[in-house]
DNA sequence: AGCACA
């Protein structure tokens, strides 16, 4: 059975009914964490144009991450909005540059490029973009651990999680889209006057440990594994 | 609703 509006399996998601009011950058940090859950996201793309807005690509480095991406984030509240998610129609041009199939678009007519005649053995070069691969990388599902810093791992069970750090512009808003779906949980505090931390509440200390070995080390960007301790009591 | 690659 093909839900997915019968389009065909592909490495890209496409999704749309996204909130427009957010700004391209926090859109894409966002849906880098939210999806870089299901394995190794090689691009995201947005734009903002009349066209294009509300929309975006996500590149992943398997289908089968997009696959699960496709089922799992269906409709999932996003900025107050259900994301509308299918596979994308066509290839992503970072993939096709990895492939060595990548061909240029030319800038005055943009849909031509349905004519491949085969004339005689013209391959693409497949040269210097070859190795063009501007794969970003997070650690996937189950993220390298980057154990906390200073204090350690012996702090007693607390159904809060005292998150350290996360990139400055880190919202509460893009960590409630990635420990909302753990059990039990309640709610997410920053604080203003200090970026980079966070707190986040579960019911109960079992609910809080599961999430906090699920994102342990997550990277919200690549430089940024989240240290994940219990809170002080 | 809207399928791009600034």
């Amino acid at each position: 059975m093909m839900l997915s509006g019968d389009i065909p399996p592909n490495q890209t998601i496409y999704i749309k009914n996204l909130n427009e009011k957010i700004k391209k950058e926090e859109l894409k940090r966002s849906l880098y964490a939210l999806f870089s859950q299901y394995g190794r996201i090689l691009d995201i793309v947005a734009l903002k144009t009349a066209k294009l807005r509300g929309q975006a690509w996500v590149v992943f480095s398997e289908v089968t991450a997009a696959s699960n991406a496709v089922r799992q984030m269906q409709n999932f509240p996003f900025y107050d909005k259900p994301m509308r998610i299918q596979y994308a129609k066509t290839k992503s041009d970072c993939l096709a540059k990895a492939d060595g199939t990548y061909i240029p678009r030319d800038k005055k007519k943009k849909q031509e490029e349905k004519a491949d005649r085969k004339r005689r053995g013209e391959e693409p070069q497949r040269s210097a973009t070859a190795n063009g691969t501007t794969s970003d990388v997070n650690g996937g599902p189950n993220a390298s651990f980057g154990k906390p810093s200073a204090q350690e791992s012996a702090a007693a069970p607390n159904n809060i999680l005292f998150i350290q750090n996360l990139p400055h512009e880190t919202t509460s808003m893009m960590l409630q889209v990635l420990f909302q779906r753990y059990p039990g949980f309640r709610e997410v505090r920053m604080i203003e006057a200090k970026p980079g931390i966070a707190f986040v509440e579960f019911e109960d200390d079992v609910q809080s440990s599961v999430a906090m070995q699920a994102l342990q080390g997550f990277k919200i960007t690549p430089q940024n594994p989240m240290a994940i301790t219990y809170a002080k009591k």
